[in-house]
DNA sequence: GCTTGACCTTCTAGTTGCTGGAACCCTTAT
DNA sequence: ATAAGGGTTCCAGCAACTAGAAGGTCAAGC
């Protein structure tokens, strides 16, 4: 299987393919014209590193997470141990984005939005008191 | 004032305020010894940057935003214009996290976590059908 | 006068995870 | 012969800083 069809299999851009075979996470082997050739488990890796990306692991801990698939004497507690740790980040950053969303709802809402200079925001911004 | 006090008045690390003057946000005074020398209005101009920043405002943005606050003839509409962009792009970001969170949520839940390496979390992420 | 310590300066490079683009090679069909 | 549609490498850039190196400045204390 050369790139292209890796990239349609799997859903990952060709760049992003080539990225992951630059930090090591899948080593293709090579055609004597030094294109790539994708084996199935190849093609079973990137799939995995997809749906791992998609749940917004970063690099690093899908390379962990793939090491551990292909241990069979994993402890699932190790893998257990990345999710939960990427669960509370992901809890960190929807609290933040949260609180954003709740201040800027508010003053987006007590914006006129039409010709006149006074905005609200631009005041919350320059941290004017009481309006 | 110098870059360290402006630091404390303001939360800003010292580098992002240089930052911020490389990139044009702030222009501050120098002193004969080279050093520089913050106005009250570089000062409040960061502190507009700080906080328009922690609302998640990209720098951009901010640069935008400076420039209304700073036009006595701004109309509020185009204030809020780059307030509700900001604030879809939020929204956009808690969907997806909050689908992140919900998928993980169920596998971290259903992971027995022990020393065995059976692990439904692996076993999502290799797309294995029915756990 | 000299040293120490806490400031300040600039510059380069690294972070994360790709993505765009240039320059060039290979293969097949027309 | 050439054009289309693959493939390759390498370099640069994105956002918003941050770390670190190398060095200048200044006030205080001995």
């Amino acid at each position: 299987m050369n790139i292209k069809s890796v990239s349609l299999a799997t859903g990952l851009p060709a760049k992003t393919i080539r990225y992951y075979e630059d930090v090591g996470l899948v080593r293709p082997a090579r055609e004597a014209n030094g294109y790539r050739v994708f084996s199935q488990s190849d093609v079973h890796k990137l799939a995995f590193l997809a749906r791992a990306r998609s749940l917004g692991f970063p690099v690093e801990s899908c390379r962990s997470l793939l090491a551990l698939y292909d241990d069979q004497d994993r402890a699932s507690g190790d893998v257990k141990a990345i999710a939960q740790k990427h669960l509370k980040e992901i809890d960190q950053k929807l609290d933040e984005l949260t609180a954003m969303r709740d201040t800027l709802g508010v003053l987006v809402q007590s914006c006129a939005g039409d010709n006149r200079p006074d905005c609200p925001i631009l005041s919350d911004l320059a941290q004017e008191v009481s309006r």
